[in-house]
RNA sequence: CGGGCCGUAGUAUACCGGUAGUACGCAUGCUUUGGGAGCAUGUAGACUGGGUUCAAUUCCCAGCGGCCCGACCA
């Protein structure tokens, strides 16, 4: 990608009024748009990030035998009705239409994929089953706040197994915790994000967290850094020793939620009657866990994690780009150079970014490229082309050093 | 939803009951090119509605919007 042509421009200033850093640095970056409190348009930058998050995510789902669907965010209220969720729901978005017929606007999808689930499945041959869907969700938050941290529309990652017994549920939910370790892990989180014992909501009583360490978060995890698990704060009080080791031992941190996932009694099955037959020919209910991620949530708190007073620090796998390529000097043998290597970096199929701008300054190129934190930057000056060689700097290292092309393409 | 703070060019800010100023940006020209460059000339602004007043961007009220604290959060 040409820098030149790269929509929209970064900004020297952040908004007055965000305090947050994913706030700050994504506008300013010019890797988001805010709409409205809560709701923002990815920018091209931005998107490339919120791909690379949302792939990651879908490999893993996909190798942890999901199958991808997609369904409505528009949605009958009748669905919401059965469940009682229509009434108890403070951030349902309820809208009508012009003949008055009423709809929701999804924040969750029990209430579609469970009438779904109802026509399809029968027997426990039919089961188990592993759905999942990347969507916008919508939840009327009366305070938005903090970036991507707590939006009203959002990216989110549904997942939810349906099946025959306890027994099988409870080995899959197990399996998924090491998924989600590996997701958040490839994201750049995993030394941050910590497995935690959390309060459940109506429909069980606990459920499990990943909340990621940082000053941005709005919950407060109690960790034990021998097991690396957390206990929430809102159950601490019931729950004072580490569920792995016994003690209780803790360090108290502020934390983001990313991710959360919960088995869930029969309160979903029931209102919808999602019943199968049994080896034995007896009718039961199906058994069922739902695992949820917000990606741009996700996002945040990567740039939460990972970042400096210069700008952000992309983890290589979810970079927009791996190499930001400088332009130094505008004469023509040194701009063939670049030229050059932007081909040859192509060709060998890594993402670079070419600020081959003639009219911006090389102090400007630097501080913007800080900004941006694609984690190799690579510099063609006067300077290098007098050695033949290019200048390589990693965005989280301080020094920078000389190398061959060569070496360049065996390096990244 | 309760509390607090705040709405002035694209962005960040200043002043003011009587002609709204500065910086960045943007445009043009020249100079410059290893850490958000220099000079010159331009460009562009008071959230909405009501009230007080000879006069309101300024004071008062309401609405709308934003951020922060709290509550809420399958």
């Amino acid at each position: 990608m040409l820098q030149s042509k790269l929509f929209p421009k970064t900004q020297k200033q952040a908004p007055r009024d965000e305090i947050s850093a994913n706030a700050q640095l994504l506008i300013r970056a010019g890797f988001i748009d805010k709409l409205m409190a809560g709701v923002y348009t990815f920018l091209p930058l931005g998107f490339r990030v919120l791909k690379k998050i949302e792939n990651i995510i879908r490999e893993e789902m996909v190798g942890a035998g999901g199958q991808e669907i997609l369904m409505p965010a528009l949605q009958p209220k009748e669905n919401w009705d059965k469940t009682g969720r229509w009434e108890t729901m403070n951030d349902l978005y309820r809208i009508k239409d012009a003949r008055d017929k009423e709809f929701a606007l999804g924040p969750t999808h029990e209430e579609i994929i469970f009438p779904f689930l109802k026509k399809t499945i029968s027997s426990y041959k039919d089961l188990p089953v592993y759905v999942f869907q990347i969507q916008n969700k919508f939840r009327m938050e009366l305070r938005a706040k903090s970036g991507l941290l707590r939006g009203r529309e959002f990216l989110m990652k549904d997942f939810y197994s349906f099946h025959a017994n306890e027994n099988d549920r409870d080995r899959y939910y197990d399996l998924m915790i090491d998924i989600y370790k590996r997701v958040f892990a490839r994201a750049g989180v995993g030394k941050e994000t910590y497995f935690t014992f959390a309060p459940g909501g109506t429909f069980s009583k606990y459920s499990d967290e990943f909340q990621t360490v940082t000053e941005a978060g709005e919950d407060v995890v109690h960790i034990c850094d021998k097991c690396r698990k957390a206990i929430n704060n809102e159950i601490f009080r019931e729950q004072r020793k580490c569920p792995q080791c016994g003690k209780s031992d803790f360090r108290k941190e502020k934390a983001i939620e990313v991710g959360n996932i919960f088995k869930l009694k029969n309160k979903f099955a029931e209102d919808f009657d999602l019943k199968f037959k049994d080896k034995d020919g007896h009718e039961k209910f199906v058994i069922t866990a739902c695992y949820g991620i917000g990606l741009g949530r996700l996002m945040g708190a990567v740039v939460e994690v990972n970042h400096d007073d210069k700008g952000i620090i992309w983890p290589e796998a979810v970079a927009p780009f791996r190499i930001h390529l400088l332009l130094l000097n505008n004469e023509l043998r040194i701009k063939n150079k670049a030229d050059e290597l932007y081909k040859d970096l192509q060709k060998a199929k890594i993402e670079v970014l070419y600020d081959d701008r003639d009219d911006v300054s090389a102090g400007e190129k630097f501080a913007e490229a800080d900004l941006i934190g694609i984690p190799y930057r690579v510099v063609v000056s006067e300077k290098t082309a007098a050695q033949n060689k290019l200048e390589i700097k990693k965005r989280n290292e301080a020094k920078a050093r000389l190398i061959t092309k060569k070496e360049l393409l065996k390096y990244v």
